[in-house]
RNA sequence: GCGCCUGUAGCUCAACCGGAUAGAGCAUCGGCCUUCUAAGCCGACGGUUGCAGGUUCGAGUCCUGUCGGGCGCGCCA
């Protein structure tokens, strides 16, 4: 609608061009938005007001003149002028039965779009390393980037999901460390407990594990425990096996999966990390100093030159950070969105500063990176900071336990991803109406209720009569429930191009505030079969936006409560 | 000290790449259950958008400064 009524401004514009009482070169960078208030209509165009100066035209002046030129349409019941030049728009009641007719018809695809034209995106998110159990900030990470990737595959892209992790670096090796340890009998802080060590209770469980033999699937294939509490290199990976497997259970008990694994150690066996070296010195960006061998990231916006390899050999992590990205963009991703927490913001400006070194034609702003900043977990009133089975932070298989799955992902993914986030779990696990997940899931319910009482009346929804009768939908509270269901596509719109899915649950809860004040005010249940049926026809057209939406969140959508 | 994020009602948060009178919910107070879920609805109260300047037709939004909070500033990842 608003790229219509754009249109219907230019064609205006045009004519008044044609006839020589505005330039032709203005510049027509005018937006068209929904209004706040209703006595402003549905849209408004602040054009009059960007153009007046250009067209040397008072803006009021100019936006009657534009709104004399505008084309006739039958969904435009009227247009006024406002304030200092506003052009507000108001819909006639067919246009928004015409949105009610299309979400009945169209159902799920409602509110989806062709924006991405089938585009690849890759979006990376989570890449936990496997040394422990997912914690709070993992599960933001998870919940927001599933969300974008959905919202994005809702708006025509084709997005690959990829989870990165580290199965080579130092902390594997305080991984196999710590739990060796812990298969001959140490304790942390017992003699001979490995420096940074990690303490949780659940390496012991996998050392245990390994002492039994056990078999432990992850990454597609087995790895047997070997027992042997002096073979460092079977227990490395047995770990690094046995903690994926959990991590992986904790993700697919939260909704999310990966389109690919991606091994940090394929990077050094395929010889990616080399070659990413031999690229940047051949591209003059390094030099040796004090040993090391540095790269000049400064060259690129850095703050100071970073070292590639360390004067006591080996890389630092940032190189195959730099050639992972390589592979992406040999692998056709025109387009990365990297989610991570906010604590890792600097490796955006190395990893950026490291493509634009290698010259491969790699643009300045890729990838693109959502960072989401920290998660306080409160409970009773005061922080929860422990876990009993990671020790030192909040997992989350805690919080999936103790609020649900859709609880959890709702609230992790329920504000913009710059905020601070307080998850409060005695709020995510009550069911009242302060709880939006619980009032937005409780909305579906209710709607679906009310289609068994047609059966218990004896009646029977005639889903094309109710379409045929929506002319009956008069009252101002029709009217109102119209218009909010008309802005959920513009909602999955902003959301994706945005990057901000938080926008698709503040508006659920808002539609389901909406919807609660049309229901308790419009008796569904009358013996009038034609406003019945146009009634309940509203009200399936709420419910179907309802479950889009929550499907956008990865949050189900249920039929009872 | 430097960089990134952040500051909106008593509380938790919105505000669509600058728009009109800054919105919801909770809390508080007052109403509504003999028919569709009261897990709900209706109403009242509540604001110098941390502070000070600037940019312009217009600023919560952009710029500068300042104060408070978070994160990061390794030849760790």
């Amino acid at each position: 609608m608003k790229d219509f009524l754009r249109d219907q401004l230019l064609q205006a514009l045009a004519a008044l061009q044609r006839s020589g009482s505005v330039p032709a070169d203005i510049p027509t960078g005018f937006v068209i938005e929904r209004t706040r208030s209703k006595e402003h209509g549905d849209f408004a165009a602040n054009a009059a007001l960007l153009m007046s100066k250009p067209a040397g035209m008072k803006p009021r002046d100019l936006a009657q003149a534009l709104v004399a030129a505008l084309p006739a349409s039958p969904q435009v019941a009227k247009v006024e002028i406002a304030g200092p030049g506003f052009i507000n728009f108001f819909l006639s009641p067919a246009a928004y039965r015409a949105e009610v007719r299309s979400i009945l018809e169209i159902g799920e695809a409602y509110g989806r779009s062709t924006a991405g034209e089938g585009r690849k995106v890759q979006i990376e998110f989570v890449s936990a390393n496997p040394t422990g159990p997912l914690h709070v900030g993992h599960g933001r990470g998870a919940a927001v980037g599933d969300c974008l990737a959905r919202l994005l595959q809702a708006t025509g892209w084709d997005v690959t999901r990829e989870f990165y992790y580290n199965d080579a670096g130092q902390q594997i090796a305080n991984l196999a460390l710590s739990t060796q340890a812990r298969a001959r009998g140490l304790a942390p802080d017992d003699e001979g407990w490995p420096t940074d060590g990690y303490r949780g209770d659940y390496i012991a469980e996998v050392a245990r594990a390994y002492l039994a033999g056990e078999t432990v699937h992850a990454d597609g294939h087995d790895v047997v425990g070997a027992k042997d509490p002096d073979d460092l290199d079977a227990i490395r990976r047995f770990a690094v096996a046995a903690l994926r497997r959990e991590q992986d259970l904790d993700l697919r008990a939260f909704g999310v999966t990966f389109d690919v694994y991606y091994l940090e150690s394929s990077l050094y066996t395929e010889g990616k990390v080399d070659d990413t070296v031999d690229k940047l010195i051949a591209a003059g960006h390094t030099y040796e100093q004090d040993g090391a061998l540095w790269l000049r990231t400064t060259e690129f916006g850095d703050d100071r030159d970073r070292v590639m390899r360390k004067a006591q050999g080996g890389y630092t992590y940032f190189l195959p950070d730099i050639a992972y990205h390589v592979t992406k963009w040999q692998r056709g991703f025109g387009r990365v969105i990297n989610e991570q927490g906010a604590d890792h913001h600097s490796t955006v400006m190395r990893v950026r500063a490291g493509l634009q070194a290698l010259d491969m034609g790699i643009p300045k702003g890729w990838p693109e990176y959502v960072l989401h900043q920290m998660v306080t977990v409160m409970r009773g009133g005061v922080e929860v900071k422990l876990s009993k089975r990671a020790g030192s932070y909040v997992t989350l298989r805690d919080l999936i336990d103790e609020v649900g799955r859709d609880a959890t992902r709702w609230f992790l993914v329920g504000r913009k991803p710059d905020s601070q986030l307080t998850f409060d779990i005695d709020l995510a696990r009550s069911r009242v109406r302060e709880n939006p997940v619980y009032y937005v899931q409780y909305t579906h319910a209710r709607i679906c209720r009310v289609r068994e009482r047609f059966g218990e009346q004896g009646w029977t929804w005639d889903r094309n009569n109710g379409l045929a009768s929506l002319h009956r939908l008069d009252t101002e509270y029709d009217q109102d429930m119209m218009v909010a269901l008309a802005r959920y596509p513009e909602v999955v719109e902003i959301a994706a191009k945005n990057l901000e899915p938080h926008l698709v649950a503040t508006y659920l809860t808002e539609l389901a505030s909406a919807f609660h004040t049309w229901y308790d005010n419009s008796h569904i249940l009358v013996e009038d079969a034609d406003l019945r049926d146009a009634r309940f026809a509203l009200a399936d057209a709420v419910r179907t936006v309802v479950a889009n939406g929550l499907d956008l969140l990865g949050v189900d959508a249920p039929e009872s409560m």
